[in-house]
DNA sequence: ATTTACATTAAAACAATTCTAAACTGTTGA
DNA sequence: TCAACAGTTTAGAATTGTTTTAATGTAAAT
């Protein structure tokens, strides 16, 4: 199965045909090999430097969302004005670099699983996030 | 030492004179034996509520502001378009309920300590937060 | 090919936050 | 005491990220 039939397949199963703005969203997310993250403003600038035309922000807001309803996506917690995307949607935590406002996939070397003693009666856990912010030794917290 | 004096002592640490609409917010974010999570919304409809009158917004901002980084309150992680803060400046944990939108603090019942192994070379971690969401069983994850 | 339901788009609307400029207040020092 | 200054409050404007709208365009089913 090739790429483009990859993203098809993805995009129908979120719901979504596959337009030509819609496949390109798909190339700039799921072809490199190393997953990564992005904003909605980084994703659409890349977009338009491929495609070397403009597209919509409403369609890369409404193909992001649908990506992330159905867990092809996954939007990390932190506290900032944007929402932060990561491709990689494996269970891992993030390491967030204040200096440069990077966010740093942490691997199993960095961190020992988490474990929830107890839980809120009644309530399903749905997801575990773990941030740890950094920052220069030199400098002040955020 | 009075409760106005620990206000004073509070704002003049974090580098703002003592004003009427100082103290008011003061007194809301620290007089309760418990402490609270809030937005800067909620924050000010409460202190509306107590003044009977309105304070600007950029006072509130303001403030705030300074506190967190004098490290008096904390900001939470959370992906949401408000910012949610917390009274309790404690090294702790949350829930949160995506069914309320509501944050609830985690104990040392609920969860065991986080343990980095290994972070950023030439960075200081500044802090580690982690946010467990949770709705009911029969709903499906945000 | 026609039809229909869904997509794209630019622009408007919206909400949280930050900025601005004018009026105000508390403090300091003549 | 009171002028002068530095910092404060305020309403409203500006900014930013995101969502909605309504008109036009396109994919896919018949």
């Amino acid at each position: 199965m090739n790429n483009i039939s990859i993203y098809i397949k993805k995009l129908r199963e979120s719901g979504l045909r596959p337009t030509r703005q819609r496949l390109k969203i798909c190339e700039v997310l799921f072809s490199p090999e190393k997953t990564f993250h992005f904003t909605i403003n980084d994703l659409t600038k890349i977009i338009e430097d491929k495609l070397s035309e403009k597209i919509s922000l409403a369609t890369v807001y409404n193909t992001i969302h649908a990506f992330k309803k159905k867990g092809y996506l996954k939007e990390i917690s932190i506290n900032s004005n944007k929402s932060y995307f990561d491709t990689n949607v494996t269970e891992h935590h993030h390491f967030f670099d204040e200096d440069t406002n990077e966010l740093i996939d942490c691997s199993n070397d960095d961190i020992d699983s988490v474990n929830i003693k107890k839980n809120i009666t009644g309530k399903k856990i749905k997801s575990v996030e773990v941030l740890i912010k950094v920052a220069s030794d030199n400098q002040n917290q955020k």
